[in-house]
DNA sequence: AAGACGAAAGTGGTTGA
DNA sequence: TCAACAACTTTCGTCTT
């Protein structure tokens, strides 16, 4: 879904982009991301929702959902609803608290925090969280993700899938899934580079997790990738739209079937950028699409041969 | 010199007996 | 459980710009 002008988020002090210089932006919700309108520039993929986590469709239950205190997350593993005793030797008014007094708040600090994490599965929960949100944040994936990923998590943890496995393992394959889930595809490679475990297991894990939480994920689309391959080849928004309508066409031609979603959005863009005079290198393309050259020639090969798309070839 | 092309051999995952 | 298989990768030599 795509929304224009984003609030509260940039409202008093507008992105400019860096490429094209406008002032114009499109926040796409769906992927977090804020893309100039003009050039299709992924400004900024770090978009904290500010929010309430809630609706409240008429007063009576506004009353009812509004509370003190910071928002439930799923990303701690208390969900964030227990007390917490500061570390600073100040009261409620920033006076010191006295000498006397600093040994019993330092007990008193000591058994909050050994209740607060009490036994060893909310260690392990704590552990997971904080891993799940060190790989979110090395991705750059919206906190929406990361709520999604922490949620698959407690669940796999619920129903006792993590015993026998390695909790990071478990944790990246729940952020794998909560990718796929809300269409922000990364590849298993670049959530393996961010994650203390190799692809391998991540894999092994995540078809786990999928068959025993029953969640049905549909295949990835050669489509949620091109976006971001775009942006990250710095090519304009005709090339976007041009790509976009090739894999389209090529998934009705049934060349889509088998291959691989990031070779596919990779050779639509190589085509389009042919087309519009903005040509990119294959070396470059397959990089940004971790695919290998060889890759991209063929689904090219392919596309044009079945497409019959007029491109203007160099060589015979 | 860089990019494009293609052949050949190797890898990891799926399928069907 | 194993072999066959398709897609993809790696590597490398040749041709084009």
């Amino acid at each position: 879904m795509v929304v224009k002008n984003p609030n509260p988020y940039n409202e008093n002090s507008p992105e400019i982009c860096g490429d094209c210089g406008s002032i114009l932006n499109v926040l796409d919700q769906h992927r977090g991301e804020v893309i100039c309108s003009i050039c299709g520039l992924v400004i900024t993929s770090k978009i904290v929702d500010q929010g309430p986590e809630w609706r409240a469709f008429d007063s009576e239950q506004r009353e009812k959902r509004t509370r003190v205190g910071a928002p439930m997350t799923f990303t701690i593993h208390d969900r964030g609803l227990s007390t917490i005793i500061d570390w600073k030797n100040r009261d409620f008014a920033g006076h010191e608290i006295p000498a006397k007094l600093r040994s019993q708040i330092y007990r008193l600090r000591r058994w909050q925090s050994r209740i607060r994490v009490s036994d060893a599965t909310e260690r392990n929960l704590t552990f997971a969280l904080s891993e799940l949100d060190r790989m979110a944040s090395v991705l750059t994936l919206p906190k929406s993700l990361r709520e999604t990923a922490a949620k698959i998590y407690r669940s796999a943890v619920k129903s006792h899938l993590i015993r026998g496995r390695s909790i990071e393992g478990i944790a990246a394959a729940a952020l794998y899934c909560a990718c796929r889930m809300l269409k922000i595809p990364r590849t298993l490679q670049e959530i393996a580079d961010a994650a203390r475990v190799d692809k391998k297991e991540i894999g092994r894990s995540y078809r786990f997790v999928v068959f025993r939480l029953n969640l049905s994920s549909n295949p990835t689309k050669p489509i949620d990738y091109i976006s971001r391959f775009i942006s990250e080849l710095s090519l304009s928004n005709n090339v976007q739209k041009k790509a976009t309508e090739i894999v389209r066409l090529a998934e009705k031609k049934g060349l889509t079937s088998g291959r691989g979603p990031t070779g596919v959005a990779a050779a639509s863009i190589y085509v389009a950028s042919i087309l519009f005079g903005e040509r990119r290198t294959q070396r470059d393309i397959a990089r940004v699409s971790q695919v290998t050259e060889v890759t991209v020639r063929n689904r090219f090969k392919e596309l044009i041969s079945k497409l019959d798309l007029d491109i203007p070839l160099k060589r015979k």
